[in-house]
RNA sequence: CGGGGCGUAGCUCAGUCUGGCCAGAGCGCUUGGUUUGGGACCAAGAGGCCGCGGGUUCAAAUCCCGCCGCCCCGACCA
């Protein structure tokens, strides 16, 4: 008790001396140890006085806010919306995002990848060439400028890219080149949704590799890949990599990096036993051993036989008239494709996967045939078709092969066919894995049962191929003198999306928790004022000797209740918090508290930025 | 694109079904005072094209028509 004011700032200042000191010597001999702190020992860290920024906080969540994420960054004034799926971001926002890019910039550059930064507006002709200007379909924003030019703002950069590299006349000794760029992108999504996970305009980071041969972008792809776990890893993202489909683009590889959340939109599958994980367009199970083929029981089999099915069309209607399981059925899908019409069948029970279907039939197209055209090409209404006497191609799911007597329509009107088998009754062109797989099923690897998990998207890395270079003539000259095409990667990673990730994957009841890389201030420092006019000073010379220590802090210097300040500090997520008050006066002490733990320290005020810097070295991840 | 819901103060919402005092509350904001270690208290205030346009009516936040915006669910499995 009775400590002087005086003293007491000398002793604040003097608690970091050494700390000072310290890092910049490290940092006037080169020191390697601590890379990222280098710059602020030199240049001390940075401090925000609450009271002149920009920074409203809210009591309550906006009503249309659904998801943790969402509420809590626009209650904790990270963001505001604009209109649906655009959003602005206010300051402590915008230190956020800086952190993500500076994490990616560093691993990017780490890996080998050179920064360049592409326009948003890209003429029209450009997106001809490669064919999406159509195909991208509506998602893709056009405008006509004035001189009657058709623009498009740029969803992604395939395009510009590949006019870029074209153009620079790459021999084979130029190659590999990997270029990445930070931008916003365009996307007219049709249903933006959970605050910033899925918005029209949203920051990317995008790298396209260019190799002169197939090694090459596997190596390519192999650093990228390496350097994505490096950056969710330091982002401290509940993360895991899956297989994912390319389509029939290529036909190669292709990693989703999935940020595992309830916010998430899509389904990832995955083995608790081997690992194997995979995207739900993607994910396969192991077919049931030993099965008989249903050709060898032929002779024992008894007839096909005709029912009437009045007005039953799904597999659940048919099932329950018939007295059978919806598995007893197998469904007719059919699908337009630019070679006409074919026929999908699965069993009852089990969903058509259209992409696994157009890869096997080796279509370029797929749509699902409209009720009109099944009634021209099968001779029946929608809900009974079927795959006896049915005049086009026919491809059967894997699980056909073990189904005996079973169920299908017939191709009238009310009518379904019973005791339908394989080989006698029809034939199919090929069997192969034509459906999505179900929560429970056999891993393809190593047979345990497969779950289901919902992930965010926050990075994608795809073995592109030659699609862009050939239909750009992204070329360059080879050893022996022979033009051609480059084969390319493409890389990307939502920066917008990884901070919302980030707080699905760390919040609790009262706000956010930020992993370390990604705090928007390491420090918070809380000044209690009440009456006394000796606190502000004493906080302010706390956090200039947080500065000096290399720390970047934001002073809670607002003239509020201590319980305001206290809810607001837990809502924004600091991770270490610094209380100056009434204790700071009289007990000579200061409170350190860690986010991540319900406790607090208190600390003499000479030993408070070790006790700081140990706390922060502790806080995880 | 289909279905559902919502639109009233900066935020959360009541009032709308059953038309009728000056359109309300809490939070936030301003001023004064008292408070000050987990969202303080008292008092006085400011703040509304009741989403927009049209109609019905003596009278519309409220009823009718049209439009716009936002949110949620779904997007064809025969």
């Amino acid at each position: 008790m009775g400590v002087s004011q005086k003293n007491l700032i000398t002793l604040l200042y003097a608690g970091s001396a050494g700390v000072g000191r310290r890092f910049r010597k490290l940092a006037a001999a080169g020191s390697r140890r601590w890379p990222c702190r280098a710059a602020f020992a030199i240049n001390a860290g940075l401090m925000m006085r609450w009271s002149r920024s920009f920074l409203p906080t809210l009591r309550e969540a906006p009503s249309d806010a659904e998801s943790a994420s969402h509420k809590l960054m626009v209650r904790a004034g990270l963001v505001r919306q604009l209109s649906a799926g655009v959003y602005s971001w206010l300051p402590l926002g915008v230190r956020v995002l800086d952190r993500i890019r500076a994490i990616v910039r560093e691993e990017m550059n780490r890996a080998g990848a050179i920064e360049v930064y592409l326009p948003v507006l890209h003429p029209a002709e450009l997106w001809k060439e490669t064919g999406r200007l159509d195909a991208y379909g509506d998602a893709l924003c056009k405008f006509t400028d004035r001189k009657g030019h058709l623009n498009v703002l740029g969803p992604t950069h395939e395009e510009v890219i590949t006019d870029l590299v074209r153009n620079a006349n790459f021999s084979y000794r130029d190659l590999p080149v990997n270029l990445y760029q930070i931008q916003t992108k365009i996307r007219d999504e049709p249903r933006p949704r959970f605050g910033v996970i899925r918005t029209r305009e949203f920051i990317m980071k995008d790298a396209y590799s260019f190799d002169a041969d197939p090694a090459g972008l596997d190596r390519s792809y192999e650093a990228m890949y390496a350097a994505y776990v490096r950056i969710f890893t330091r982002c401290g993202l509940r993360f895991r990599p899956v297989e994912a489909d390319t389509g029939l683009i290529g036909g190669d590889v292709s990693h989703e990096f999935m940020a595992m959340a309830d916010a998430g939109e899509d389904l990832v599958v995955h083995c608790a036993a081997c690992g194997y994980a995979a995207n739900r367009e993607k994910a396969e199970s192991r077919a049931p051993e030993g099965e008989p083929d249903a050709a060898d029981l032929t002779p024992i089999l008894p007839p096909m036989k005709q029912v009437t099915t009045p007005g039953q069309r799904t597999v659940e209607q048919v099932a329950a008239f018939l007295g059978v399981t919806p598995s007893g059925i197998v469904k007719t899908i059919l699908f337009r494709t630019e070679q006409g019409f074919l026929a999908a069948l699965v069993r009852g029970d089990h969903d058509v996967n259209p992409l696994k279907l157009q890869r096997a039939a080796r279509v370029s197209a797929l749509d699902m045939a409209t009720a009109d055209e099944i009634q021209k090409e099968t001779g029946g209404p929608i809900g009974f078709s079927g795959p006896v006497n049915l005049k086009m191609r026919i491809l059967a799911d894997s699980a056909l092969k073990s189904m005996k007597n079973f169920v299908t329509g017939g191709n009238r009107p009310d009518l379904h066919l019973i005791n339908v088998n394989l080989h006698r009754d029809f034939e199919s062109e090929a069997f192969a894995d034509l459906r999505y797989v179900q929560e429970g099923e056999a891993c393809p690897r190593c047979a345990a049962p497969l779950a289901f998990a919902t992930g965010i998207e926050v990075g994608h890395v795809f073995k592109l191929g030659t699609k862009y270079s050939t239909a750009m003539r992204c070329e360059f000259l080879d050893g022996t003198g022979t033009r051609r095409p480059m084969i390319m990667g493409c890389y990307g990673i939502g920066i917008t999306r990884i901070a919302a990730a980030a707080i699905e994957n760390h919040h609790d009841d009262a706000g956010i928790a930020w992993p370390k890389e990604l705090a928007p201030f390491q420090i918070e420092v809380l000044s209690l004022k009440g009456k006394d006019d000796r606190i502000p000073p004493l906080a302010e010379s706390a956090v200039q000797a947080l500065e000096q220590a290399g720390f970047d802090v934001l002073w809670d210097d607002r003239d509020e209740s201590p319980g305001a300040k206290f809810a607001d500090s837990d809502l924004i997520g600091i991770p270490l918090r610094v209380v100056v008050g009434k204790r700071t006066v009289e007990g000579g002490t200061v409170d350190v508290k860690s986010r991540r733990k319900p406790e607090q320290r208190s600390v003499p005020v000479k030993e408070f930025v070790n006790a700081v810097q140990e706390e922060w070295n502790a806080y995880r991840p």
